[in-house]
DNA sequence: ACCTGAACACCGTTCAAGT
DNA sequence: ACCTGAACACCGTTCAAGT
């Protein structure tokens, strides 16, 4: 009778969809992780839906995280392509929680809303910190976060052809002109 | 004993995922939408596998006509535009179809390669038109594309909630400085 | 050639029973 | 409080049988 843990559940999941792929997961694969009765699992989450969820949230948070890291000890341009290259390094690195990310529908998952925004206020800081005004800054970040997550969501139903890195780096360069005053 | 056309078993899964959302799309529902039993799909597709890339490839298709219509009579700046609303509405008005393409993985349907490449290649030509050079125009429709689809995505994902339309307005203006040659 | 219906494996979910 | 195991509904898939 193996005991589960909230978080170990959670750690647990977010690996198994990097590993086997996000439609593996399952209330009972994970069940089988933990080695416990699928029907255990309803006792921490609300089934698969809660399962889901779950994933999702962890994916947000260890995204968030990544970015904000990579933006420490930068500023303007560079903490830009930085937090762009953090992006697509998640989802490259953890395709499954990435996929998590993609088909999350808001409608269903209340709390996920507020971690897109928080992806844009973290870009959004940054277009202050240039010197933008709020409304610039927020436009300027919406639209990178535009750019970059749709260029790594590109990439990643893609599947793994080539490698896009140039491609990518060109367009975190011309992201640059979003920031300039309009004409 | 109703009989399946495959141009009917087509429309009527991409109308099923519009309704009832992507995640309904089972072998049993559209069996019973086509008022047949659930193996006698198996005659016209490879299950429920078949089944999600026959949708897949109808909203590729059909998003890559809304784009080429919307293009006709217009040129340059105004012709991204109005592909970029085309991009935009087709997911609006065709949410299951366009969940369908953020969930296809090119690992697993080779055929939808050739068509996300289709998207870039009509872009392509828009920016040889305004005399960019065929690397240049590449360049530059990739990163369109990015940031028309990571918007369009970022939309889709946030559920039915405030129009964007205004903010997305101002990234399709931003987006003729990537045409402009680089500083 | 193509649909039906039975059959099977498997999954999600519930719940009484145990500890 | 939390896990087990039985039970049930439902789905995907296969296949022999019909037409």
């Amino acid at each position: 009778m193996a005991k589960i843990r909230i978080d170990v559940l959670i750690t647990t999941a977010a690996s198994f969809v990097d590993d086997a792929g996000y439609d593996a997961l399952s209330v009972s694969a994970i069940a089988g992780e933990l080695d416990v009765a699928p029907s255990a699992l309803y006792t921490h989450c609300e089934g698969l839906k809660g399962l889901r969820s779950l994933v999702a949230a962890a994916a947000s948070e260890n995204l968030v995280d990544r970015i904000r890291t990579a933006a420490i000890g930068t500023a303007g341009d560079s903490a830009v392509v930085a937090m762009g290259l953090a992006y697509r390094r998640f989802a490259l690195d953890h395709p499954g929680q990435f996929a998590a990310l993609l088909r999350a529908r808001s409608s269903d998952e209340p709390d996920l809303r507020s971690t897109n925004q928080t992806v844009v206020e973290v870009f959004t800081l940054v277009f202050t910190a240039m010197g933008l005004s709020p409304r610039q800054s927020t436009l300027a970040a919406r639209s990178t976060h535009s750019a970059i997550h749709g260029f790594v969501a590109l990439e990643h139903v893609s599947g793994t052809g080539g490698d896009h890195e140039s491609e990518y780096l060109y367009l975190l360069r011309t992201l640059q002109r979003v920031a300039e005053p309009e004409n």
